[in-house]
DNA sequence: ATACAGTATTCTGTATACATAAGTCGAGGT
DNA sequence: ACCTCGACTTATGTATACAGAATACTGTAT
């Protein structure tokens, strides 16, 4: 197994607070997960992984309860860890709950932004926009998500920002061997939303988010179908290598 | 500190499966936070709660992972787990998204229950106005957190199940010390939503389960306010005992 | 009396070691 | 050839032990 470097430090994080190894494990392990170098489904040996990254098997096990808590990995008690193999129904599921919870951010914020906020999400289709037309496509993700993260901010609605934040993450994952498509028609739906909630439309800014999401989620199932990449390594139960010892 | 008994078995589970100690302390510690035994703002320390509990301290730490993820506790690194102390704002944020998930919940079942599930809405509806009748307050909270639950299942979104039992089982922490009241009214509006899943109205039902929710939520908080109970130990940093051990 | 610095203590963070349960492989019988 | 039973292997579950960080206390000086 290959062996990897733990990040060092986390970035929003109390100066001089050594951050404890549970942590960055699991921030690691995550990373892991999302670039696929931990498959779905694969088995995942708690000792292997405590060796890859240079730790012992106690903070293994506490990254690992966080990130079952999570949906990253499932725990059979007993028997082990494996990296969770959404279904296409779960992706779906999940982006239902996120549509419903990102249509109440935009609710929110229409009530609650600021002009400030206001000018923050201008500034973010600006660079979305920006990006499109100079095909920059990771410009392109990194400004919807900061778009859509802010906001869920602009809400002011502290427990929403966590779930949302969780469940995106948990969505980004299942997207990321997507993702690019629907650049400039997306922007659109982003300045109307984004109208709606400057003239402090409640209702208006959530159908619009709603639809928005639903668009998304649909391209989404329709890409997935055609690029049935996921759940490939379903039902892979054990990755047991030879009983014995190769011998030379 | 006092001795507490670890669950024995628990509930859902499958055969014969030895439930691994972390989730008994998971359950159990969750109960001794909603009971108020561990009082919000309470220093957890870990070798007391492993001996209180009868085991090491390392199912202690991974039951405090679960905890704090859910938001149970706090941890902070290098210091210590405390008991989390939602403040008033938290509690409405929370009902807030609780009030997002159920709307969405109520929306998909009317589009998804059939008639088998409209019963069991139907007769959880005569044993809570039975409840009513009958000044039986267990059974009517009983039978609302029932009805609540069978509507998101009826949802046939797994997912929104998983997120509204966790916001739920956090709102009915908030909400123990205070929950009876609102018998009647309630089961009024519990009726009128269930007439539109019925009808398979899907916005219809969604409008009721929110003006539902909200309704609680505002009166939740309205006697939240006339009975100031919960964030008592707010600050409480540490509950360091003597330094040194008494002499006899 | 108050502020500061040093000291002591407690607790967390982590590693190691052992027991037990789960699963796998192989042999033997039908 | 297939199925069943048994032993073995492996990984998890749990406990114990140790190092280090954070804090609270205490004593002293101003």
């Amino acid at each position: 197994m290959p062996s990897t470097e733990l990040p060092q430090q986390m970035s929003a994080r109390r100066i001089d607070r050594p951050v404890p190894l549970r942590e960055r494990v699991y921030q690691a392990m995550q990373e892991l997960i999302i670039s696929r170098q931990l498959a779905p489904g694969q088995h995942l040996v708690e000792s292997e992984l405590a060796e890859m990254l240079g730790v012992s098997r106690q903070p293994i096990r506490e990254a690992l309860q966080l990130l079952n808590s999570e949906g990253w990995v499932d725990l059979r008690p007993g028997y082990g860890a494996f990296v969770h193999a959404p279904t296409e129904a779960e992706v779906d599921q999940l982006l239902v709950v996120r549509s419903a919870l990102e249509a109440e951010s935009a609710r929110l914020a229409a009530l609650n932004a600021d002009t400030e906020g206001v000018a923050r999400l201008r500034k973010l289709v600006a660079q979305g926009e920006a990006a499109v037309a100079s095909d920059d496509i990771d410009g392109m993700v990194a400004a919807n998500a900061e778009l859509h993260r802010c906001v869920t901010e602009l809400s002011g609605n502290q427990v929403l920002l966590d779930f949302v934040s969780q469940v995106d993450r948990r969505v980004r994952w299942y997207y990321t061997p997507i993702a690019r498509h629907r650049g400039n028609k997306s922007w659109q739906e982003h300045a109307r939303l984004i109208d709606a909630i400057e003239a402090g439309e409640a209702d208006t800014a959530a159908k619009a988010m709603r639809e928005h999401t639903e668009r998304t989620r649909e391209s989404y199932l329709e890409q997935r179908r055609e690029n049935p990449e996921p759940d490939v390594a379903p039902v892979q139960v054990r990755s047991r290598r030879r009983r014995t010892a190769p011998r030379v």
